[in-house]
DNA sequence: TTGTATGCGTTATCAA
DNA sequence: TTGATAACGCATACAA
């Protein structure tokens, strides 16, 4: 059990600034030496009883003034807008966190932080978020399910609600989760919390006919972590159309979605009868291309080879890689939007919105070959 | 100005949590449901007083007990530790900070989020605070100097110390930051700042004698951002090394960092005479491989070309583009242990540690071509 | 070693 | 509309 203390304080929480979209509103690019709260050099930030002297008020109108617009006369609303821009004033977020436990802040928990595939999700997830004066909070959690509980867990604690992008965690934990506080989840469906799931049937379905239109019969699939909602559901997408279309397909490995996983998938993938092969993600996609493009194969006259999401670096490989690309950063939009309407009225419907992949054809996928 | 209330309330914060290293020490993993502070519920985290009332002593013993062990009897220190354990205690960090000021969370700015340049060092600076169970902050500035400097000035209010990475401020900006808080700077040597450089000349000078052997004599370098301290690091040090060996050494052009940054130097560097070149960083390198070769251009039979930092992708191009590695994770491991030493102990001298560049050849320099 | 009392900066409740 | 005052949860100076 966990307790605190120096040696536990740690609750595993980075952060991540953006620029401020508001700075046109603030003019501190002329001073970086106002007071911090506990600065260094002993100086103290000033409050709102610093802005009640100077106004002439007292200290829960100022309060008032700046936390809830229009509960007080303008007269006094300017008097203490001005003295409170006259000191530079910052609220105190500690401080403003601690009576209301509120803190302005949602987060977003990603299995890697080095998966370009969440870097849509996540600007996407800042930007709805930055909309509404409120901050992101990232969580990694190292594409473990433990982990990932855990981080959940503390993040819990400090903001206002969470996002959780293709969590590992079982419908039941992310549940309790929810339970807590608002809650949305990226590329999963989960009974009884609010999803955000593309829809990978458009896509598959033009990929599998652009293959088939390219002579392939025969197809395979590299599926990604076990525990993997989306990595089944692309999974059934392409047997479904694969069947539809008389075309057969197999699973051929599993394992972790990275660079690592793809490169050794390569045997089971040279050991099958098919020609063109999707696999789970495109860091897979691009892991494989290059492993057997190492051991002889051509691509794609030899394999073709499709990956999925479309992120940074997929078309760097010779042939860039084939995709099918997914809405990351409206998911990420969409989800924040989402706790954020939670937020502000409770138990509302929720509406999903729609997220659509697409087929991106680059040089990965031809005609099938000999 | 900046005034505080909701509509303004947004700090610019983002957050990350990564696995938690500690989750040996704890069994969470069975039990998601139990309080958070202002839940959903309305259940209501237990506090000190819980823990004192159950352990039968003061809230000011179990404070103690929790935050400084050592200042209380080893008996009333396990009863304290039990009930904490029995009742699923976390502190309130919130609460913490309130009195304190500390937070235990130390700030990292990078200019760039999806730049996967930053991906190690963030993952370092990452290691070193969760090793001492501090918590690590990210900010992005978007390749902004006013942006970097509202993050900063932001960040600063909530976090106990900041590591700027290749920071776009100047070098005044810098010293205002760092007289507020602990700070170190990454990649930039700032007079009075603790400043982690890497040791350019290392890699460059073995770089410019491997095209030296290659037949190569006139090279150019595509600089990075005008107001990056590093990019002009490179270039003296390209050019320094040249004139030493005798060859020729021009800056084409200039511009940002990004995929993009390196196609529009295309025109330039095909305009000179050189027969390789150096690009500010692999993002920018690639680009401009990829613009030049749909145009035609063989790499490297017609041209070599390097970059600097060995990123992610960087092999995924045909040919993989041979680069000056930079030793990015240590100088987020040396950053963050430098603001803790300094957060334990003010006023030490700093030791900058060693960080040196290495040549890492691939494929995308050859003979020089005709 | 432990208990008492007070402050940290803000919001919320209740009167005026 | 505004002012006085009591939480919020924790840390700490001081007293015992």
């Amino acid at each position: 059990m966990r307790i605190s203390g120096p040696a536990s304080g740690y609750d595993g929480i980075w952060r991540i600034v953006p620029e401020d979209h508001l700075s046109d509103s603030m003019d501190i690019a002329d001073d970086a030496t106002r007071p911090v709260a506990k600065a260094r050099g002993g100086r103290t930030a000033p409050t709102i009883y610093d802005i009640a002297a100077l106004a002439g008020v007292n200290p829960s109108t100022v309060s008032r003034a700046l936390s809830k617009p229009g509960r007080v006369s303008a007269t006094t609303q300017k008097k203490v807008e001005d003295a409170a821009a006259q000191l530079h004033y910052q609220v105190n977020v500690f401080a403003r966190a601690l009576p209301t436990g509120r803190t302005n802040t949602i987060g977003l928990i990603v299995s890697d932080i080095t998966n370009p595939a969440f870097f849509e999700v996540i600007r996407g997830a800042e930007a709805a978020a930055a909309e509404r004066d409120y901050t992101l909070v990232l969580a990694e959690s190292a594409e473990s399910a433990e982990g990932e509980l855990t981080a959940a867990q503390r993040m819990l604690a400090t903001v206002d609600g969470i996002v959780l992008a293709s969590p590992r965690l079982s419908d039941e934990q992310i549940r309790a989760l929810a339970a807590q506080k608002p809650a949305a989840v990226i590329n999963r469906r989960v009974e009884g919390v609010d999803s955000l799931v593309a829809d990978t049937d458009a896509g598959v379905t033009d990929a599998v006919r652009h293959l088939a239109s390219l002579g392939h019969t025969s197809l395979a699939y590299v599926a990604g972590p076990e525990r993997s909602w989306m990595s089944a559901r692309r999974w059934e997408s392409i047997k479904a159309r694969c069947d539809w279309s008389g075309m057969s397909a197999t699973v051929v490995a599993s394992g972790v979605p990275t660079l690592d996983g793809g490169r050794r998938a390569a045997a089971a993938v040279r050991a099958s009868v098919a020609t063109a092969v999707f696999c789970y993600n495109d860091l897979m996609a691009i892991g494989l291309m290059r492993e057997l493009q190492g051991a002889g194969v051509r691509i794609p006259s030899d394999l073709s080879i499709l990956g999925f999401d479309n992120i940074f670096g997929s078309d760097f490989t010779t042939p860039p890689l084939s995709t099918i690309k997914s809405p990351l950063r409206e998911s990420g939009v969409a989800a924040v939007q989402r706790i954020l309407e939670e937020l502000d009225q409770p138990r509302t419907a929720f509406e999903s919105p729609s997220l659509v992949t697409e087929l991106v054809l680059r040089g990965s996928t031809g005609p099938v070959g000999r």
